[in-house]
DNA sequence: ATGAAAGCGCTAACAG
DNA sequence: CTGTTAGCGCTTTCAT
């Protein structure tokens, strides 16, 4: 399959040059003090030869990769079911690129996986990992946090110094704590239930996510935040656990109807959950939004788009969360790097929140 | 944040080991020829020093990287759309994954990025590649073959030795042709197609799919297959040109009932085409599948499932695409590992067909 | 400003 | 079977 020939190297194109290697691996990167007409002489040998620098070489040396991991967790099928992670993706790749990164993607089938993680980022053959941590009880995540890579984390983790409720031991006792994007979930949630009030409901339902998830839990959170601020609107019936499907949804629509014949509202942790509950709606003979107004969360397209009423919901901006995270971790290593220090200092702790808004559509 | 001491070395293995660092390395890559006993000690200052090889000492003169790049080009938003991006990853990875190999993933936003990706690839930073090539006028898939690095191709690309209609340059007269890994676009077409006949339905409409990819053009010829053994079937009218996303879908089911006010059956391209097919049937008073059966293509869950009523579509083995294109790409440069030519060969040229299945639901 | 030289950590002949 | 040796291609002091 064409040539195997071996590339030229930078001996090869000193010597078209006439300079030295020193002088085109100066050139190469970045050219700084090495006169001009020189520089050009290199150039045009690089160019005709048309030399690619070896990585491997380099990095041997450097011990730098530009390469950063990103680590998906997927146990459920969730992760597939949306198109959440493909646009955190894109997010993550477009960031990186334009920094001349690697992105090399480890994505981990269960447990068996989690000491296959370990050892590759352990084995330091990038300079940096981006980890989507799904669930409270992942042991991942602390893991990786312990391998001593820098890591940003998507998504806030079970076990970070927030709004933690209480028993979940950090994975370690030593470092600033950890650093992480999520969107405002609570925020959203906020906001979504504040509309269905505004809109005159009096019965405010909520279906959950999958509680052990941060993400579920905020938004339960913000739930009651509005809900407590509203005389007599709490009512712990009102609140049905499912788990951010579309069959959850369903089951938990139809527990709640048993329980509520009269709710007029419901906030669905997503979009999905928002889907089953309609159906279920629908079949009872119920009106949307005019008997039930009905909210999603996430704005995943198709689905909350095509949907009968297309669902009105609180979007997030994926793709932006996946470019902060990577930003704030290439940040971070370049610190550590300018820092004269012996070690890289991790990017500036804490988490990063990106806000949400509420998309008006036909169901609420 | 934790130690970023610098890890052992061969020579600090060997040295704990009382052995040479040649029969380390021995030991580390599979140890034959070494006795037991020395190997066990060399094991064992392993296990004690957490040696974990450097791999790019190690690339550096293997010239292996044990790497293979994933191209995704996504001029469109298609791709993220829906899970068939995230599935086929899916396969790719537990492959690369069981044979010790990292996922470089390289995603192209257009024309700019192509340039980077071939620039990429001929540095031979990685073994091999696998390209998703969308669209017949890409001039992506030309260039990485022409990068010569070994590749399999997601989809029948579109100037392939196969049933290319005509005109399309290969992009080399060199090589033995592509191999590329593809589902039955038209066996699964005739198959939904003749599903429809066996209804009884004798007005069968496709809409089709974004006519600048193969797998649309094979699901329109399939379509044709079976309507032209039919007599009296075929009609011009009943084929509308779409592109696989369901504001398409709908303004073709709009074009179709005016043109065509009889139809009682559609083929869509793809679940999403269906979708806007579905809602513009019901909104012109169509029962479905009463009035007019539907079928989708690539059960795209969640919405050929959640879909009203649900989708009755050709499915296709997404995972599995990608798990065998990886297994071609890993035994094509095994293949050419062990030949002592000088050159790797490419897998055995052609495609690889995977079977689909029609999933009876309520549609059709 | 440029060149010479010393490795980075590893594998792969080649000896013994 | 095990050790010695010579680089892989590059960056980086250190001289000049």
């Amino acid at each position: 399959m064409t040539e195997a020939v071996s590339r030229p190297t930078l001996e090869a194109v000193a010597a078209r040059a006439g300079v030295s290697r020193a002088t085109v691996s100066r050139v190469v990167n970045g050219g700084d003090g090495v006169r001009e007409p020189l520089a050009e002489r290199v150039r045009r040998a690089v160019a005709e030869l048309g030399y690619v620098p070896n990585q491997a070489a380099r990095s041997l040396v450097t011990r730098r990769h530009d390469a950063v991991a990103v680590v998906i967790a997927e146990p459920e099928t969730r992760v597939f079911a949306d198109p959440f992670f493909a646009l955190q993706l894109r997010g993550i790749s477009k960031e990186l690129t334009a920094h001349d990164n690697q992105l090399v993607l480890l994505l981990t089938e269960g447990r068996d996986d989690h000491a296959r993680v370990a050892r590759y980022l352990a084995g330091g053959h990038v300079d940096g990992a981006l980890v989507f941590s799904l669930h409270l009880d992942d042991p991942l995540p602390g893991l990786i946090h312990d391998a001593g890579v820098p890591t940003v984390f998507g998504g806030r983790p079970g076990w970070g110094d927030d709004g933690d409720a209480a028993g979940h031991t950090r994975s370690t006792g030593e470092g600033p704590g950890v650093v992480y994007v999520d969107c405002d979930n609570r925020g959203g949630a906020r906001a979504a239930v504040r509309h269905l009030v505004d809109l005159g409901r009096t019965r405010i339902a909520h279906l959950t996510g999958a509680l052990d998830q941060t993400s579920a839990v905020d938004r339960l959170d913000g739930y009651r935040d509005v809900m407590a601020g509203v005389p007599g609107a709490s009512d712990p019936r009102l609140v049905v656990e499912s788990d951010f499907t579309p069959g959850g949804g369903e089951r938990a629509m139809r527990a709640l109807l048993d329980r509520c014949p009269d709710v007029d509202a419901v906030f669905a942790a997503n979009d999905l959950t928002a889907l089953g509950a309609l159906r279920v709606l629908r079949a009872s003979g119920r009106r949307v939004p005019e008997d039930v107004a009905v909210i999603g969360f996430d704005d995943m397209l198709p689905v909350a788009m095509e949907a009968d009423p297309p669902l009105t919901t609180v979007r997030q901006d994926i793709e932006e969360m996946g470019r902060l995270m990577a930003r704030l971790l290439l940040r971070g290593l370049a610190d550590g790097r300018d820092r004269s220090a012996a070690m890289a200092q991790p990017p500036p702790a804490g988490g990063v929140i990106l806000p949400t808004t509420l998309i008006r559509r036909a169901s609420a």
